[in-house]
DNA sequence: AAGAGAAGCAACCGCTCACTC
DNA sequence: CGAGTGAGCGGTTGCTTCTCT
């Protein structure tokens, strides 16, 4: 059996205080990032280690980039969408100071709506065909993925998906290689 | 002015992956 | 090699704010 996340100490929900906002970004400023598990008790805070993650992640970070999208992000998340699905957190990654979750909040509030509003099918980005919601790629081993239940083109003829999207959407030149992490 | 419904967004939940032992 | 654990991701929920009647 899997445990929870966080033990079942008393811990707060909802959302979050300035007297929580500030000690949590006062400890990661001091401390760094890492060890999120361990992180509320040391913070003191009455929060789950994912919590503060998610709140640091989305919310308190320093090079967070905070209101509307602009008309290339925009274009720029279509585009992605497009190549890699619902991988929000890869598409995020392309943008600077946007979250995984802003990403995914915006497009689900607006983008999703305006293709719609398009003809287009926000799943696949095709005029007129609606599917299924789309699942179309897990990640494998070390950033690379694999179709599952593709709606569709065949995609497991290569495994990276912006390999063999690309060639549907020739405007589009954007480097998504994902570099490993320096190691020292 | 007030109530209802819609929209937006922050946060939670559960699953998967990667790492360690 | 398998079990245990921590971290990260994507889907979903629910609260707040806005808009319309």
């Amino acid at each position: 059996m899997r445990k929870p996340c966080c033990e079942k100490k008393e811990t707060n929900k909802g959302a979050w205080s300035k007297q929580e906002d500030q000690k949590l970004m006062d400890y990661i400023q001091k401390h760094g990032e890492g060890c999120w598990r361990s992180l509320p008790e040391a913070a003191g805070l009455l929060r789950c280690g994912k919590s503060c993650r998610l709140r640091w992640v989305n919310y308190l970070r320093p090079d967070l980039k905070r209101g509307n999208f602009g008309e290339d992000e925009e274009d720029l998340i279509v585009k992605l969408h497009a190549l890699l699905g619902n991988r929000w957190s890869l598409i995020a990654g392309r943008l600077p100071g946007r979250t995984d979750n802003e990403v995914k909040n915006y497009w689900n509030t607006h983008l999703k709506r305006k293709l719609v509003q398009l003809g287009m099918d926000p799943n696949n980005h095709r005029l007129g065909q609606l599917t299924r919601p789309s699942k179309s790629f897990v990640p494998n081993n070390n950033h690379t993925y694999k179709a599952v239940n593709s709606n569709s083109q065949a995609l497991n003829s290569t495994s990276d998906p912006v390999e063999s999207n690309t060639s549907s959407l020739p405007d589009l030149n954007l480097d998504l290689t994902i570099g490993l992490p320096l190691v020292n």
